[in-house]
RNA sequence: GCAGGUGUGGCGGAAUUGGCAGACGCACUAGACUUAGGAUCUAGCGGAGAAAUCCAUGGGGGUUCAAGUCCCUUCACCUGCACCA
């Protein structure tokens, strides 16, 4: 019938060299800003889960095209980072080579299946060009201090001998290998993230992220309302600061509880007269992983100070002090108050070691279990008689500012940014060692500081970037006083080059700036992104930070990068799990596109089910969606002149007009093809159709499945392609039928239906509906209570 | 434990937001055309029933003339966070 290769080659070529959906930053038309996250080009080549989220923002961008938006919808690649260096490791090869060759591949099957990119503005994170701004933009951050090398305990994954962010290692496995991470204390570049956890937070109200993405977000972020409360040390001068949510139940305080990290004991080990016991349970701590320590299921353990004790600033009691692994170092002050009666790990703490237990609110019963709901105050001087809640935290927080015994605190739980990594296949960070100046950042005319190639690209047994062996490289002189400097051999996260590329994009090939402030405030913020939903507290955390760190610099005009963003849902296997190479259940696109042609395999994407749910492969649904392309193409043989829609398919033509431009828009794009299909059945028991009829279907299927789309239009005898035609327009007038259908029930039952004029009035519908022989039947006999007439709608009659 | 979400035929999923549940597609069944069918066409397709009709949107209860949709309760699964003080 046709031959979709063919077809596929030659409208792919007509777009590449018609420069089709090639976009300009001056244009009279409104902007629209479409943007799908970029990909790290594997060597695997493309998931048909790529082809789902192309293909539904493709469709858009293609849309709003022909609507007449300037729409920016460009591609690029994500190429630092883990699996290419794997690679090299292992074939001892130049990992920018393999990345070459993954860029033509990745790039080769994106035009395979017509994606409207303009790849004019393609760049790849890698591009010294454009890596040369990352580090530009990190020597910003140094500037403003937000850039900072610590000691810091970091989460090691002792299989890739390299740091990773409390991002990549959620739940104490590395997020690259699954490896158990460790605790290890290094050296490590960080940025202040934490500095901007409020504005994250806020920010979100000036998005329109999906629900779940802000959620995710929020949690990540983990505000907490509190306040900080200082407890004297008996017979020192330090004091014990704790953060507290719960200030209200301070009288309640029998003991204190200090990290294994605490400072405080290696600072009075002196005076610690078990510091032997002590350093042993530190000892068995660190010995634990992250999933050991925090594994809720296992019992409190803890050693009680012997020799530090603390006084209650309210009443001035005598305070025990513990140390045990339930109390976080990195959260608060790595020290809490106890208040076993009101709080279940406290509760559990003090039961297993004896301690006892005071109420400060009435209710519960606290032989059985921590009483943690609401309720009078007692035994808590000032707070006494107190019933609400909110009133005593914010009494006894005035009485302790007052008094100068603490203070309002807000916490979060989002912490520093740790930006460095010990990996060779990453943006070298600029800055050098000086034995005299310190740490001093590259001049920003030196840059960009060039990544390169080493002898062997594994990290060295103690922990050490790769780099560290290129001797020519690591040795320079300092910027500051000329003096011999070593390189920061460590190299940035590969989440680096991703924070700001979308601002890259409006203005590729500017090599004085990252990006022109016209060519920014031209496209703003990012209108549509696309991306997957476990980048939610990642990537596009990130992305936030450090747009609004750039925002706060002057160098972007939005506070805000992305007005929407979505995300898709996975494409599983035929068996319903996830695609993977030891299943046995990855789908090649490739293959499918030899097989059933691109046309085919999108539209398929787009019918699969709800786009942000997952769905199953199921290759008869794509041999289904074939068949429909198929239909297309045969009901141009039905096609007579005619400028003009046929008179009974006007009302259905307009409908679907309206519901596809609608659900393009809101990613409703199964119910999309389903409308189309119902349009193509209609066709299809008719006679012949006019060309109006006909070039309206090609025209709305034409975002999703372009290519045949075009063919059609051509053969019907059309001189314009569709592309650069004006999308179908409805009537709203003429979406709505002259006559409709009233159901009738009984009792709530469907008893029958008739046809009426619209807009009938409700006598005439009542009437109506009483005649019908079904109705009469059903009302024979029976006493009738109530009518009930919905216009347009429904006839309800109850009986009794 | 906290937060968010989902639950509708054999399957993927619709349902204009309270108004005819199951659109559209897949699979399946029967038939037509055919040398052939992974093509095309016709008919059927939630369950029970000859039919009238009854039952049916995870379970139970409620509001309403009317509930997949709203409220309460319960169960199951998924996702994120999790000894965060």
């Amino acid at each position: 019938m046709y031959n979709f290769n063919e077809i596929q080659e030659k409208w792919q070529k007509y777009w590449d060299e018609k420069e089709t959906f090639k976009t300009s930053n001056e244009s009279d038309k409104e902007k629209y800003y479409i943007l799908v996250e970029f990909p790290y080009p594997s060597g695997s080549g493309l998931h048909v889960g790529h082809v789902r989220s192309y293909t539904a923002l493709d469709a858009m961008a293609r849309m709003m095209r022909m609507q007449g938006y300037n729409v920016l919808f460009p591609m690029g690649w994500d190429a630092f980072g883990s699996p290419a260096e794997q690679y090299a490791i292992k074939n001892k090869v130049y990992p920018a080579n393999m990345v070459k060759d993954c860029i033509q591949t990745f790039k080769g099957q994106m035009k395979g299946l017509g994606f409207s990119f303009d790849w004019s503005r393609e760049f790849a994170t890698t591009d010294p060009e454009y890596y040369k701004w990352t580090q530009w933009q990190f020597l910003k951050f140094y500037e403003a201090g937000l850039a900072y090398k610590d000691e810091k305990e970091i989460n090691w994954c002792p299989n890739c001998l390299t740091g990773l962010s409390n991002e990549d290692a959620e739940g104490g496995v590395c997020e690259r290998c699954g490896a158990k991470t460790e605790k290890k204390l290094k050296e490590q570049w960080m940025l202040r993230m934490s500095d901007y956890s409020e504005r994250l937070l806020e920010g979100l109200k000036e998005t329109d992220f999906m629900d779940k993405i802000k959620t995710a977000q929020i949690n990540w972020i983990g505000k907490s309302e509190g306040a900080i409360v200082h407890f004297e040390l008996e017979d020192a001068e330090d004091k014990l600061s704790v953060f507290t949510t719960r200030p209200d139940t301070l009288y309640g305080v029998t003991f204190m509880v200090m990290s294994p990290e605490h400072k405080y004991l290696e600072k009075y080990k002196d005076r610690i007269k078990n510091i032997d016991e002590i350093n042993k349970y530190q000892e068995y701590a660190k010995s634990k992983t992250e999933i050991e320590r925090t594994d809720l299921t296992k019992e409190k353990t803890g050693v009680k100070i012997d020799g530090l004790r603390c006084i209650n600033p309210l009443n001035g009691e005598s305070i025990e002090i513990w140390i045990s692994d339930y109390v976080l170092a990195n959260y608060g002050t790595g020290a809490i108050m106890a208040v076993p009666a009101h709080d279940e790990r406290d509760y559990e703490f003090a039961k297993k070691f004896g301690i006892k237990i005071i109420p400060v609110i009435e209710g519960g019963d606290i032989e059985k279990e921590a009483y943690i709901g609401e309720g009078k105050m007692i035994n808590s001087g000032v707070l006494n008689g107190l019933t609400d809640k909110k009133t005593s935290i914010e009494k006894i927080i005035s009485y302790l500012e007052e008094k100068g015994f603490g203070e309002k605190k807000t916490n979060y739980r989002l912490q520093d940014w740790i930006f460095s990594r010990q990996r060779f296949w990453g943006e070298p960070i600029p800055m050098v060692y000086c034995e005299k100046c310190g740490w001093v950042p590259l001049p920003y005319e030196e840059l960009p500081l060039i990544l390169p190639d080493v002898p062997s690209y594994e990290p060295t047994e103690n922990g050490e970037s790769p780099l560290a062996n290129v001797h020519d490289w690591v040795n320079t002189t300092c910027p500051k006083c000329g003096e011999h400097a070593r390189r920061e051999t460590d190299t940035m996260p590969n989440w680096a080059g991703s924070s700001w590329y979308w601002l890259r994009y409006t203005d590729p090939n500017n090599d004085k700036e990252f990006a022109s402030m016209n060519a920014l405030k031209y496209w703003g913020m990012v209108d549509y992104y696309n991306g997957g939903m476990e980048h939610a507290t990642r990537h596009l955390l990130y992305a936030r930070f450090w747009h609004e760190f750039l925002y706060d610099q002057g160098l972007v005009p939005t506070k805000e990068p992305f007005k929407k963003r979505v995300a898709h849902g996975m494409i599983l296997g035929e068996n319903g799990e996830k695609m993977s190479k030891s299943k046995g259940n990855v789908v090649n696109p490739d293959d499918m596109v030899k097989e059933y042609g691109s046309d085919a395999l999108r539209t398929y994407e787009m019918f699969i089910g709800d786009y942000e749910k997952d769905a199953a492969w199921n290759e008869n649904g794509l041999k289904g969606c074939k068949r429909f392309l198929d239909k297309v193409y045969r009901l141009k043989e039905k096609v007579v002149d005619g400028n003009n829609y046929s008179e009974d398919l006007e009302i259905l033509i307009n409908q679907t007009i309206k519901k596809v431009e609608n659900d393009i828009k809101t990613m409703n794009y199964n119910t999309a093809v389903s409308a189309l299909m119902i349009l193509s059945n209609k066709y299809e028991e008719k006679e012949n159709i006019t060309k109006a009829d006909y070039k309206v279907l090609i025209h709305l299927l034409n975002p999703i499945a372009p290519h045949i789309t075009e063919e059609l239009n051509e053969l019907i005898g059309e001189k314009t392609p569709l592309c650069e035609t004006e999308f179908p327009k409805y009537d709203e007038n003429k979406t709505v039928e002259s006559t409709v259908k009233i159901a009738v029930s009984i009792n709530g039952k469907l008893r029958a239906t008739f046809d009426a004029n619209l807009d009938e009035d409700k006598g005439m519908l009542l009437n109506k509906a009483k005649e019908l022989e079904n109705i009469q039947r059903h009302l024979e006999g029976k006493e009738i209570i109530k009518e009930i007439v919905v216009p347009n709608k429904i006839v309800n009659i109850v009986v009794k």
